[in-house]
RNA sequence: GGUGGGGUAGCUCAGUUGGUUAGAGCGCAGGACUCAUAAUCCUGAGGUCGAGAGUUCAACUCUCUCUCCCACUACCA
């Protein structure tokens, strides 16, 4: 019995995500968490969260017109739907803004500055008189002093990608209301002494690499052997965790939260402190080795953008606390995915957002073609072309009319039963082989969580069913002995339940259909294949007898029309 | 600039420790079949594996140089 603590990135509250957003976590772990559901005997617990603080959430609630909470509150209500609409089986979706994550933060800030690995130090930021607030450095933007470009930004030039420091810009202004009235102020701030903690990291990275993927390694083996940084965990706002020292505010800090990145993390924790309280469960089996989580395996999905906060930073927290906190055991990083040859942007309306994808269609079309391009290896492009060319040809043919073909014609030859004469023969013995090779291999592209190579083979495993029914040929047949046509279709009848089974973890909703279809009951649902499958049993799995119902079209093919449409519409092309 | 990842059939991508004629899906051409959403099945065409040099009996695979693309580079998250 295995338990299996899951936790997609923390998708950030300023608006609904793209396609991208979704392809790089979320769904990859949802996709995850199904699998492991369905592996008998497995408890898994699927963890996420709106990352809600932040400067800009504050922008983003005052360009709104709302009171920063109000948008926030607003916000994840929203994205908590549309990944509702994405068949996204979060046990809990949680909110970094709420209690136990404010509990949580200020526990690590204390224990942290209690183990000496925190101290104050003072920063010059720039001040932006007319915001009224300190100004990160990439809201802040003048002429660079390097190239003399006069829009480059705080943090970097994008005409001669200098590095930048905000205090060396010429002339500078804030990029949120233009105004020049800006000055260089002095502000305290807390560090966490990650140079302090550097072998114990690393130390760590080298008892975990050997598990993590090679873009996941590269990234955290690069920070540290850069040397680790001293790092300011506070931030000059209003919207955030308050800065607390044994419960009461820090003098000096009334003004300061903690910054986003510290508490975003430890979010993790909180929302499962949230499902917990919600559902009466016990959230420190999960997270407390001390309290029951030594048994955890726990696996992050992310963003290579992330990777240096969940190999280093959060570890620095965790570690450095010395508490007996879960930590991460294989942690998954995925590239980007591009919108023709560019990137998805909020800011410019590139690609498309989940809430306009579920208007266009049904999530499963877009579960299928982000799993099946799922960007694993390399940046991955999204087209309109190759979307309509994947769905009408995987799910819409080869599934969708496999499943079709074989309960139309048990309706109308077999009384919509299935049958159950005959005898299996050579093209059975056939099918039984390609079962006994292929479902151990999509079990084990599953668990080795290699996506694009699990679709690739649960679509094998598909197509494969068409070519039995090519040998088997039950159609021809039926014209000489019905009984030897009874086995192709119950055959058909039975890999249709099978197919539906093992595409519930990238299509859920489709399977669902299938299963029902074919009266296949909840607990017959499972998918652990190995060695002690009866591969052949498989084959044979349905009552005899059993009543079936042939479903409606599973998938309507995409039209030339509508991706003419969908080009225009969202500038693809 | 530094670091990392890529450049393999028209397109999207696999290619394990270097080893016989380099693979898949889509697309394309031809054929078969008719149960099915003109779906399915079979066959075929198509690549000097970014360029050059080196190591080796043997290089897509190892080394070096060059070139192009992308990401990260710590105060956006």
């Amino acid at each position: 019995m295995a338990r299996i603590l899951i936790t997609s990135a923390l998708p950030y509250i300023n608006g609904v995500k793209h396609l991208g957003n979704l392809a790089g976590s979320m769904l990859p772990a949802d996709v995850y968490a199904r699998f492991q559901r369905l592996q008998p005997g497995n408890e898994v617990l699927f963890i996420c969260a709106t990352d809600e603080h932040g400067t800009p959430a504050e922008l983003a609630a005052a360009e709104a017109g709302q009171a920063v909470a109000d948008y926030c509150r607003e916000q994840h209500d929203i994205q908590k739907r549309v990944g509702e609409g994405f068949s996204l089986s979060f046990d809990w979706f949680g909110r970094s803004s709420n209690q136990p994550n404010r509990e949580l933060t200020q526990h690590f800030g204390d224990v942290l500055e209690d183990r000496g690995l925190i101290e104050e130090r003072t920063s010059r930021q720039v001040y932006s008189v007319d915001d009224k607030r300190f100004l990160p450095d990439r809201y802040v933007e003048g002429t660079c002093p390097v190239c003399g470009y006069e829009k480059a930004r705080g943090d970097q030039c994008d005409n001669c990608g200098s590095l930048l420091d905000p205090v060396d810009l010429i002339n500078p202004y804030s990029s949120v209301s233009g105004s020049r009235n800006v000055e260089i102020r002095d502000t305290r701030h807390l560090f966490l002494l990650q140079s302090k903690l550097q072998d114990r990291i690393r130390a760590w990275v080298d008892s975990r690499a050997a598990e993590w993927p090679q873009l996941t390694s590269s990234i955290a083996y690069k920070w540290l052997d850069e040397g680790l940084q001293d790092r300011s965990i506070t931030r000059d706002l209003s919207w955030g965790v308050p800065v607390t020292r044994h419960g009461k505010p820090r003098p000096g800090f009334e003004e300061k939260v903690y910054y986003v990145w510290f508490d975003a993390p430890v979010e993790y924790i909180g929302s499962t402190v949230e499902w917990a309280e919600a559902k009466n469960e016990n959230w420190e089996r999960w997270w407390r080795t001390d309290k029951g989580a030594e048994d955890v395996s726990y696996v992050q999905f992310m963003g290579k953008d992330n990777v240096a906060f969940h190999t280093v930073s959060f570890p620095v927290t965790i570690l450095g606390s010395e508490e007996p906190w879960k930590q991460v055991d294989r942690l998954k990083a995925f590239n980007w995915l591009n919108w023709y040859g560019g990137k998805f942007s909020t800011s410019q309306k590139r690609g498309v957002f989940m809430d306009t994808a579920l208007e266009l269609l049904p999530s499963d079309y877009w579960r299928w073609y982000l799993i099946a391009n799922s960007p694993e290896g390399s940046d991955t492009a999204f087209t309109w072309e190759s979307f309509q060319a994947s769905i009408n040809s995987d799910l819409a043919n080869v599934l969708g009319n496999f499943v079709n073909r074989i309960t139309k014609y048990a309706q109308s030859k077999f009384d919509g039963k299935v049958p159950a004469e005959g005898q299996a023969g050579e093209a059975e013995a056939w099918m039984v082989k390609e079962l006994k090779t292929r479902l151990p291999q999509l079990q084990a592209h599953y668990e080795a969580m290699e996506f694009r190579k699990a679709a690739a083979e649960t679509r094998a495993i598909w197509a494969a069913g068409n070519e039995y029914l090519t040998k088997a040929e039950p159609w021809v047949k039926y014209k000489t002995s019905v009984e030897q046509a009874a086995v192709g279709v119950r055959v058909g009848l039975n890999l249709a339940a099978l197919f539906g089974i093992i595409a519930q973890p990238v299509i859920p909703d489709a399977a669902g259909k299938i299963l029902d279809a074919l009266g296949v009951p909840a607990d017959k649902r499972m998918m652990g294949f190995g060695a002690a499958t009866d591969y052949a049993g498989l084959l044979d799995a349905l009552l005899h007898g059993l009543a079936i119902t042939p479903p409606p079209v599973l998938f309507a093919k995409i039209e030339d029309t509508q991706v003419a449409e969908w080009t225009e519409r969202f500038g693809g092309g």
